[in-house]
DNA sequence: TAATGGGTGCACT
DNA sequence: AAGTGCACCCATT
């Protein structure tokens, strides 16, 4: 999966310790004598990544290094991991505090219970949907049989459209990002004792932006299940998501029900970044146990067992997953009686995340937006959306009481209110997660040179995600244009409180917009946000 | 896919450099003190793999080594290319002589021609299976829609079974040599305008060794597919092949009707071992044209014009694809008339392949044994295959007129008859192709020291077949026996003829074997071939 | 279906 | 040699 990324690293630590050899190359004379094949190892222009493999891999580092010879179909060992997770700490969630425990928990197995009563495989991922989309993690099913399926993440920077003719330079392609570096996973298997599927977020972090995308593929089949599940309170849900998107407005995850039965209030608005990178994960050192006396395999037809099992109870395959059932997943009486369960009690304190609007920071400054923004984007436009047979008129949805809530009570999380929740029911597990960074008690801005405003877990108030959100309007050209920030900032000052340097920007940041954008910005802001001046 | 391995290269160099700082701490101090950041990150005991992304990814190594941010993507340029065929040269062969052409043509485009006149996508696969399951190929799709099919090669090397309980060592896997890896591949592509199939084998050349495999999924299940089809005929011939198969016998190509409508009869026998390595393939580079006017990619919705036309006409897509047809691909009233078709004439003077029994020669110098034959081993057991139904009895077969044949021709070859085929129609690119060996005029071994008998077109005849065929004959385990070449020479001694020089092995050469098939070898070869005495 | 990890055929996009 | 969603597999502990 990784192993485009890792072969960089390894040729690129190589030539970390190249370089650190020839910089110091008087005194790392004599240390190069010493360990003249490493030396050399090292030396030697392309390393290929087979014979990288078959240098690290020739025996345990005894003494004597040996260059391998070439050409030779080595055996590597190779040993598959089992059980990695067993170490995890584990975390359980309610579907409807899943952003909190995704916020939280980023090297914790997250268990979602409750879960509903699935009757066919095919209903979780359009109920993982629900809860996932919000998140702006688009699902797709990575691998499944009869008794397990696995998700992933399905991250964008997908093949790009030319929309230019002769185009000298080659598609530019994120090499590391693809859907295939991303960790995330969830895994569902179903336990043929309880009768019950168990859903696990197995590894809680990301390669790549977290963003809701209402282009997507997977979200445009999303929402045929809706329609014919005759699901409409959730469709009407997801057209609120899906016109605060397009409109960069602040998500609220909340608004999206899980139908697992417990649809506790919520009742706290504060806002909080997620972080769109992977931050705090550390995967669990896979260990090495001793040969312990082995299990004969006799499992080898389990699968068939299930089968059998799911042919002769309720499990019953549909050839066309998305367009089956009535049967929307719901309701309390669905539920298995589950004397695991973990809640949060009712719910108050919660700190709701929202996403980040359509941008990512790169290292070199630069910010690029995200991909096409259609042309439903003006607000006030009769230009909906092309789905029919909707029953909510989006015009009629008033922003104007979120946000205001919402900037009220982002300031309790600067007062401290943030820390005060009670949602990390297991012990923390600090003790091993060292590069996980504690929730922040202050805003703290500024201080990041390269990272600006990701990578870390940071409460922001309405006024910053306008700000981010300007910044992020681009339509994906190359043009550069100098904005002036200090409109902006000016515009929002009264917004910006005790959080002065939060858009000092690097020197030599450059980010993209237009002019449309701008003015739509402009007169929307004006229009919209008198509360803020 | 190999991230761990590259991981365990990553932490293995990275200990490297650690323990070279250890092992020469005085020295290295003041080198450690020139690059503290670059040693305290070595230091810290787990780096994270993201945090190796992350410090891989930083910039590109310029002078000063700082310590990167997280979250840093770099856009790596990543160029696809398309039509990197068109530049090959193209070969044509009819189905039946399609060994010839595999074994010349290697760097080539090989047209299939003519080809049946497939009613489904799914016809395609089977008719091929005819075809290239004989030459050891066992093909899967790799990727299809309504107007294309691309095969590629199933390549050994699996999952592998552990025998033995309280195995300290892993299961050793062969890192580079999985099919993935392998270049050969079948595209047949349905051109709207013909309304015909066409099948072109694009690379030809392989990553492994060939060698047919009766135990094989795909070969159980294309068995049920002619079982389903009713096709006799090719059910005997395929007995026939697998019966040879396991006894390590001579496979004749041409005992599988390929259904082309050209029944051309097949004369010689000649003998000749086909490549089991990537030999004669040159891979057409891609070519960096310089902007030119690039077409307009209007043919996006072609896909959606196949479907409507599949709809409409001929194709229909069936769902169970192997269990679909009567209608097994055949004879001559199916064919469209093609004024294209290019034939070989009467096909005289064609040099048969026959396939390498089964082993493989690594680099060590170890002859790897095929993963087990199952106990129908044995020949003139009763102990036959499972598959019942079956029409022929395979004890009636008589193989020596078969070696007598093909050892009395085998000299045709070396007399120079090899060079005198004409199935090379196109003229021949050995301008390009480097790498190609052209057919020898006479036999030559023992001068190539870690190939062994490998990675060249070399003509044998059936002692040479039955000396491998013993070497090839262990089971798997790690026993190893040194056996006694010379008697096995003496044995055959009255066949090996000027060939002396070919089973100086070289002197640390190990193979396996075990009692059983020695003593299986030695009566068989009393029993059956008093010719050779 | 105990839990967990992975390979890969192949059709959809 | 499209990339990938997904399911049918199998592996180890
Ligand atoms: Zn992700
Ligand atoms: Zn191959």
């Amino acid at each position: 999966m990784d192993n485009y990324q890792l072969d960089q690293d390894l040729s690129d630590l190589t030539s970390l310790f190249h370089n650190n050899n020839r910089a110091t190359n008087d005194i790392k004379k004599e240390v190069m004598d010493g360990n003249t094949i490493l030396s050399n190892l090292l030396m030697t222009p392309p390393i290929s990544p087979s014979a990288k493999r078959d240098i690290a891999s020739s025996g345990e580092q005894e003494e004597k290094l040996r260059i391998p010879s070439s050409n030779v179909k080595t055996m590597v060992k190779k040993k598959k991991t089992y059980n990695t997770n067993k170490n995890k700490v584990k975390s359980y969630s309610t579907p409807n505090n899943i952003s909190n425990a995704l916020l939280k928990d980023q090297n914790k197995l997250i268990h979602l219970d409750p879960v509903p009563n699935f009757k066919d495989k095919s209903e979780i991922k359009p109920w993982l949907q629900k809860i996932f989309f919000p998140q702006g993690i688009d699902i797709v099913i990575e691998r499944s049989d009869s008794g397990k399926v696995i998700f992933k993440c399905k991250s964008p920077a997908k093949r790009r459209n030319n929309a230019s003719i002769h185009q000298e330079q080659e598609s530019t392609k994120p090499s590391s990002s693809n859907s295939a570096t991303c960790p995330f996973r969830i895994r569902a298997t179903f336990s043929i004792k309880l009768k019950k599927w168990n859903i696990v977020v197995v590894n809680n972090s990301h390669s790549h932006d977290l963003k809701f995308n209402p282009n997507s593929d997977e979200y445009k089949k999303f929402k045929d299940y809706l329609k014919n599940s005759d699901d409409f309170d959730t469709i009407k849900k997801f057209e609120e998501l899906e016109y605060r998107s397009k409109l960069n407005l602040p998500i609220n995850p909340s608004i999206i029900p899980c139908d697992c039965g417990l649809t506790s209030e919520i009742q706290s608005f504060n806002i909080i970044l997620p972080t769109s990178k992977v931050c705090g994960a550390i995967k669990v050192q896979k260990e090495k146990k001793n040969a312990r006396s082995m299990v004969s395999s006799q499992t080898a037809n389990k699968n068939n067992k299930l089968k059998k099992f799911n042919e002769q109870n309720i499990l019953k395959k549909s050839t066309q997953p998305l367009s089956t059932s009535n049967t929307s997943p719901s309701l309390g009486s669905d539920f298995i009686d589950n004397t695991n369960i973990l809640t949060t009690g009712n719910g108050d304190d919660f700190v709701l995340p929202i996403l980040t609007p359509d941008y990512a920071v790169h290292k070199n400054n630069k910010i690029n937006p995200a991909p096409l923004l259609d042309n439903n984007l003006l607000p006030l436009s009769n230009n909906t959306n092309s789905n029919d047979n909707m029953t909510t008129d989006l015009l009629e949805i008033d922003f104007t009481d979120i946000f205001n809530q919402s900037n009220t009570l982002s300031k309790n999380v600067r007062a401290g209110h943030y820390n005060s929740n009670k949602y990390n029911l297991l012990e923390d597990s600090s003790a091993s997660s060292l590069l996980f960074l504690p929730a922040p008690t202050s805003l703290d801005f500024g201080n990041d040179d390269d990272l600006l405003m990701s990578s870390k877990l940071q409460s922001v108030d309405v006024s910053t995600l306008l700000n981010q959100r300007r910044v992020s309007h681009s339509n994906g050209d190359n043009d550069e244009l100098s904005n002036n920030l200090d409109d902006i900032n000016n515009l929002l000052s009264t917004g910006l409180d005790d959080l002065d340097k939060r858009w000092e920007f690097h020197d030599n940041l450059q980010y993209k917009n237009d002019d449309m954008e701008s003015n739509f910005t402009s007169s929307f802001l004006n229009e919209n946000f008198d509360f803020l001046k």
